[in-house]
DNA sequence: CGCGTTTGACCCGCGC
DNA sequence: GCGCGGGTCAAACGCG
């Protein structure tokens, strides 16, 4: 192939892969996906058409049950069956045991309660894990379940009863014997069943609680988020005027896969990044460190304990120049709840943390309303479509980068790996995609912390989300690149709404334009609110609610009619056959703008946003 | 000529 | 130490 050409033919490799043929759907294509299946998985099923996988980035040790995935990776597979019940939150759904506190730190176990009561506040179906778990209490939050049961005094009565009975043998019968220890056994089976029932009454409480305040967060979450992207798109231009005119930028809307709560959104100087020095070298207001000197000096300059492991866990391309003391904590206005290496590992795991979307799309690129510049392009590993490599081009020095490229399995299908936080505005035709992202990174924050919590948000977000439908998130927390997949290839239900099997779903032809208008509106935006409530709710998450980001600045307003919104949302996806191509399109649609691509695929209603960068589409497009 | 893409080379981490 | 794979660089190149 010929170098350079902007608009050269066969210039886009990864489109060319598009093989127009025939597509086999729910095939759980991540089997064989090299980006959610790079390294140790969990997967399990949360529903007819749910599949989530959890990919940790642990040592193998730490993943019990081992299975061979059909990739060759160099961390080890778990599976875990885990069916849900969407149906009913206050039943106790049936959970197959798991452990949800594998490989506890003793800091860990200091806050065992801590952990114990944001598990409770995050996610139910933690206590009816606990509960069935109660015997194999190996943390102290198991334990503080015990002692509140009150089994610790029964096992003490049943002690003495035993030594009076062992007193009565020396003069009454054995029978007597039996019978008083059948007795007290069935005292004591009666108290447990009185404890049992009073912890179910308790664990609907909270269920009921926790629904109706996640309900209440998320339809705070809504209301402001359409009011603020209203207010930025009225704003646009006088930012813009601001920042021309003085040259100071007026952060209005970050997209921030990180942790947004910290305070480098405002201050491109400390953002994270993923540059490398001769991207710095580039850019001249770009105040990031230069990853090779970094690396030089992390060793001495970086003492804090932990980091340097975390450097070494999640690979290379960690590059922070922050301290360890700057970043979440020193950035937050609440106090720290958790000790400082755990934040340590979190702000790491963040700064790598990677968003993926996975769409349908016949278009080289799913247009985000974000610029891109391509920078490389490689042949990855169990793929043969290539992987390409963006830059994001909005501002100079922004370390966002992005990766494109079509599933093994499934050309049909456009994987689009979001890295690194904006360091500059973005236009609202951007903000539907970067809020998503940004939701999901954080979800994935707090998933990070602990398989348990992982597996607590997959549940989540599965049953807050989409109760009705499929799931569409996939938590991979692997090595070395922690990833939130946001899969919207899958149809709601395969059974009820069978894909016609051979072709590939042009998204609008047969599909009510305003289903495809409004459902393309919501989803992101359920998406992000659902992924960012669910966020905030766990565990280190917790610590960091000064989150500066303008989610977080959301003044608080009357709950509006969320459930309605959702259901609304959820309905018109379970109604549309056309699903996965019509959700594909209106990511595209959502964000911005008209997508130039000139295949057959998605959006082309026209929609153009007057303001955005209607960006990459380039030469890619035809293949 | 500027801008963006292409693509071989290079760097780096990791596993053996 | 070596090879492999992912990620990035930058010169070459084409288009407008």
């Amino acid at each position: 192939m010929a170098r350079g050409g902007g608009l050269s033919i066969d210039s886009d490799p990864i489109g060319s892969f598009f093989p127009h043929k025939p597509v086999v759907l729910n095939s759980f294509p991540e089997d064989n996906n090299t980006i959610n299946n790079s390294s140790g998985q969990h997967k399990w099923k949360l529903g007819p058409n749910m599949d989530v996988t959890v990919t940790r980035n642990r040592s193998p040790s730490s993943s019990p049950n081992t299975n061979t995935n059909t990739n060759t990776t160099s961390t080890s597979t778990s599976t875990i069956p885990f069916q849900v019940n969407h149906t009913s939150d206050n039943k106790r759904p049936h959970i197959d045991e798991m452990d949800f506190f594998p490989n506890k730190t003793d800091d860990d176990h200091n806050n065992g309660i801590n952990n114990f009561a944001s598990a409770s506040t995050s996610a139910p179906p933690s206590l009816d894990h606990l509960l069935h778990t109660h015997d194999h209490s190996s943390t102290p939050a198991i334990l503080e379940l015990k002692v509140n049961t009150g089994l610790n005094l029964l096992t003490t009565n049943t002690g003495s009863d035993h030594s009076m009975v062992d007193d009565e043998t020396s003069t009454n019968s054995e029978e007597k014997r039996a019978k008083s220890e059948m007795v007290v056994l069935q005292a004591e089976l009666e108290r447990m069943k009185v404890e049992n029932h009073k912890l179910r009454n308790m664990l609907d409480q909270v269920n009921t609680n926790y629904n109706a305040l996640q309900m209440h967060l998320v339809s705070l979450m809504q209301e402001q988020k359409e009011e603020e992207g209203e207010q930025q798109v009225f704003d646009g231009k006088l930012d813009e005027e601001k920042q021309s005119g003085n040259g100071a930028l007026v952060p209005r809307q970050f997209m921030d896969l990180g942790l947004a709560s910290n305070a480098d959104n405002n201050e491109p100087s400390h953002s994270s990044s993923v540059g490398r020095s001769q991207d710095l070298s580039k850019s001249p207001i770009n105040n990031e460190v230069a990853s090779k000197e970094f690396d030089t000096k992390k060793n001495g300059s970086v003492s804090d304990e932990g980091f340097d492991q975390d450097k070494k866990e999640f690979g290379r391309g960690i590059e922070r120049e922050d301290s360890p003391s700057e970043g979440i904590a020193a950035n937050s206005n609440v106090p720290k709840f958790s000790p400082p290496r755990n934040v340590d590992q979190a702000e790491a795991t963040m700064r790598k943390a990677r968003v993926s979307v996975r769409a349908r799309s016949e278009a080289p690129m799913i247009t985000d309303g974000c610029q891109w510049r391509k920078y490389g392009q490689k042949m990855a590993k169990g793929n043969p479509c290539p992987r390409a490599y963006y830059r994001c081009t909005m501002a100079a020095g922004c370390p966002v980068r992005k990766q494109v490229q079509r599933c093994a399995e499934d050309r049909t299908i456009l994987i689009t790996t979001y890295e690194g936080n904006h360091n500059h505005p973005l236009p609202p035709a951007a903000l539907a995609m970067a809020q998503t992202t940004s939701s999901a990174a954080r979800m994935l924050l707090s998933g990070s912390m602990s398989s348990a919590d992982g597996l607590m948000n997959a549940n989540f977000l599965t049953r807050t989300l989409l109760p009705c439908s499929s799931s569409m998130a996939t938590i991979s927390a692997s090595a070395p690149f922690p990833t939130v997949t946001l899969d919207l290839t899958q149809s709601p239900n395969p059974l009820q709404f069978p894909k016609p099997p051979n072709q590939f779903q042009i998204p609008f032809p047969g599909v009510p334009q305003n289903f495809a208008n409004s459902s393309a509106s919501l989803l992101p935006q359920i998406f992000g609110q659902a992924l960012y409530n669910q966020s905030k709710f766990s565990g280190l998450q917790m610590s960091q609610d000064a989150d500066p980001s303008p989610l977080s600045n959301q003044s608080q307003r009357p709950p509006p009619h969320l459930a309605d919104t959702v259901s609304a949302a959820t309905a018109a996806i379970a109604a549309d056959p056309n699903f996965t191509a019509a959700l594909a399109a209106a990511i595209t649609s959502i964000i911005g703008g008209a997508q130039p691509s000139n295949s057959t695929s998605t959006n082309n209603n026209g929609t153009t946003s007057n303001n955005t960068s209607n960006a990459n589409v380039t030469s890619n497009n035809n293949k």
